[in-house]
DNA sequence: GGTGTTGTTCATGAAAAACGAATAAAACAG
DNA sequence: CTGTTTTATTCGTTTTTCATGAACAACACC
């Protein structure tokens, strides 16, 4: 079955007549009563009565006839959503763990709601799995630490983040990694971002860093800095919003270990009519 | 867009490439290559993104593949419609007067929630428009007053009638067309077969018929009879549905006039599934 | 640096679609 | 009843489209 017999089965249909139907079609009739026979060969079903030099639909004549203008319908829906460019499908965007809990969800809702068709996903892991993740096409787009310099990749700076060092309440200042040499280092995994902001703050004060103990959320990591003495790297507002953090001190990190920037991120040629949606929502465009 | 590209398309799209899609479609790459770059043209949106030897899907490509999946899905279930038969889609049923209001009923319930996808109508009208309504193509089935000798139709018997002679309660025994020559006459307009079975029965008495006052339903030609001494002729199972009907006086026909069959019919090569459904269910079957 | 892949281009053969003339059968007009 | 017109269809031909295999360039993997 091809949508071009449909197109010829529906014309005759609603014309009632082969000649009539070819000239709407600028086809000549022999043409039509050929390829209307090929239809019901192909589906083993009489579409016409054909009595008397006239057409009338048969049952199954009617039955095909609202399935064609059903896929018609869908043809049109499909073109228009392709060229015209609406948001639609699926949606799966990657986050680090601290922007999701910060920044994303209200950007969630605002999308969820603007564009209610959209089936949209979330994603969290560390800086560099959400990059694999662009590359290897499982995520449409991706918030990252940046700015990431990788030439399949498209980019938009999205939030400024200021990062702080914390250590426990009764710790003195730091003004340089020689302040907390020796001292216990949580991080993410080593695929985090911020973890080698870390690494490469030990470095640039020539203060070799111990082996992180790897932690998987924030929450814990502030309450080991707490019970254990150790020390981490948060972004601020981060911490804003975790319970427990009057318990630990924040010292300020020099530059340009102070500011990091969330990119938006996504794969070349990939910006679609869904992330453009997203973009323009966070820019406080309304809407297309 | 024809549904062979999107079968292409989809294959690719689910493979990841075209040189497996094209072992899978049993073609060769170059021709998958050729019109996977026909249908972008046509559609002027670029499905792939052609990177290093290497496709991957673009997300106006995701937008699409939903869409196909959705076409096939609907073709598959038109061919299925097509070939096993299911009842679906609009079912337009004509009917006499009578049988619309007494046999009809039930069926219409009992069909309505066997085959709840079935767009089902009743058009009432004397059984020479029904039989003009079958002709034309307006009515997919009709229940008239049988047997119908016609070349185009087919049909079954379904309900045998009683047909009963009505006057006014004090009128004396009727016996013949003769006890009641003179009397006003109350019957349906020209194209209803009933008013010509009475007509039949005055001829075989040989008595002229006083020309018919036409009447539009049951319920005012019994209260005719009543206030005005007249007469009717009407199926004795819709005078039992009648208010009023102990205010008249009922008398038995002789044979052949006092049996009548309704006969379903339809037009020859147009018994399908809606069709083959109703008379299985009248038939004592229960489905398909 | 070979050695297989991959996707694409091109020329060629095969298949399908569109055409035009001819035919038969019914509808219409005189 | 008899031409005339209109109808769908069949058949042979042309035109377009599809499918193929060889040649090629770009990349991945030893």
């Amino acid at each position: 079955m091809e949508l071009s017999q449909l197109r010829i089965f529906q014309a005759v249909a609603e014309e009632g007549s082969i000649t009539r139907a070819a000239s709407r079609l600028h086809r000549v009739p022999s043409n039509l009563s050929t390829r209307l026979k090929q239809l019901e060969e192909n589906l083993g079903v009489e579409l016409f009565l054909r009595e008397r030099q006239r057409l009338t639909l048969s049952p199954a004549g009617k039955v095909l006839l609202g399935y064609a203008e059903r896929m018609f319908a869908l043809q049109a829906e499909a073109e228009a959503a392709l060229r015209g460019g609406e948001p639609a499908g699926d949606f799966v965007i990657g986050s680090m763990f601290s922007t999701a809990a910060i920044h994303l969800p209200p950007m969630l809702v605002r999308y969820h709601r603007t564009w209610p068709s959209v089936n949209l996903q979330v994603q969290t892991a560390p800086s560099g799995e959400l990059l694999d993740g662009l590359l290897g096409g499982r995520l449409d787009a991706a918030l990252v630490d940046g700015p990431v310099e990788f030439a399949e990749l498209d980019g938009l700076p999205m939030f400024e983040e200021e990062m702080v060092l914390i250590t426990e309440a009764s710790h003195g200042p730091v003004r340089s990694a020689e302040d907390v040499a020796g001292l216990e280092v949580y991080a993410f995994r080593q695929s985090c971002s911020y973890r080698r902001r870390l690494e490469g703050w030990f470095v640039a004060s020539r203060v070799p860093m111990s082996p992180p103990m790897e932690i998987e959320s924030y929450h814990s990591m502030l309450a080991c800095v707490i019970a254990g003495g150790g020390i981490a790297l948060v972004p601020r507002s981060m911490l804003n919003s975790l319970p427990g953090r009057e318990e630990v001190r924040v010292h300020e990190l020099g530059a340009p270990f102070d500011r990091a920037t969330t990119w938006l991120m996504w794969r070349k040629g990939m910006l679609g009519a869904n992330l453009r949606a997203w973009i323009d929502l966070q820019q406080g465009r309304s809407d297309a």
